[in-house]
DNA sequence: TCGTCGATAGTCT
DNA sequence: GACTATCGACGAG
């Protein structure tokens, strides 16, 4: 994978990343897998549901880097996710890395993953992902298309067929149908597609 | 098998 | 001080 094939509008990048493959080599060892579900976040104003949205803040400074960083954040105060900056550098553009399959070092995922009963609930989220992955706020900027680099991104076979809809897990621009997935993979994540946004506790309307 | 609910802390207003 | 690009446990059928 080079920067330049990252270059495009985030809603054409982030579906030709399907297939792809995301590999981490640790010291414990080395586990790949093939992309088979992203979200797109534009960070050009029309995009509210981005982290980009307002603007270069300390957290999302990653984004406005140069295409190709690794952009991690810290999510509902117990789980890391990743994304991809694309874009020209400035542009605030990213893919959020869903879901995969694990082709290579199952066992070491398993160990990271405990809870997960079967093999497509490996990296089956976002979280999910990077937990199999291995990746972590140490990872934060860390460049995946250097082949140095311990998280990398390579080419792979694109996917037969591509389904887009609706982004999962957000309340803001919902309508824009910037999640891709890889039609019948059964380790795309299933949260509530089109869903209604889920109510903290304590009364929903006026009753008091 | 499906639907519902709480945990938890960094980030921004 | 409010919100969040989620996950896994748990109960009912």
């Amino acid at each position: 994978m080079r920067a330049e094939d990252l270059l495009g509008p985030v809603d054409v990048v982030a579906p030709s990343l399907l297939g792809c493959w995301v590999v981490t080599d640790r010291p414990e060892g080395r586990v790949a897998l093939r992309l088979t579900e992203v979200e797109a976040y534009s960070g050009e104003g029309q995009d509210p549901a981005s982290h980009a949205h307002r603007g270069p803040t300390p957290r999302a400074a990653i984004m406005f880097g140069p295409p190709g960083r690794l952009y991690v954040y810290f999510s509902y105060g117990v789980h890391w996710c990743a994304n991809v900056v694309v874009g020209p550098e400035g542009r605030g553009s990213a893919v959020l890395l869903r879901a995969g399959e694990v082709v290579v070092g199952e066992e070491l995922a398993r160990s990271r993953r405990p809870a997960a009963r079967v093999a497509r609930d490996l990296a089956r989220g976002p979280a999910r992902l990077t937990q199999a992955l291995g990746i972590g706020p140490d990872d934060r900027g860390a460049d995946l298309v250097n082949r140095h680099s311990g998280v990398r991104l390579h080419r792979g076979a694109a996917p037969a067929a591509v389904s887009a809809g609706p982004r999962v897990g957000i309340s803001l621009a919902t309508d824009l149908p910037w999640r891709f997935w890889e039609s019948e993979a059964p380790s795309v994540s299933v949260f509530r597609p089109g869903g209604k946004p889920r109510r903290r506790a304590g009364g929903q309307d006026g009753s008091p």
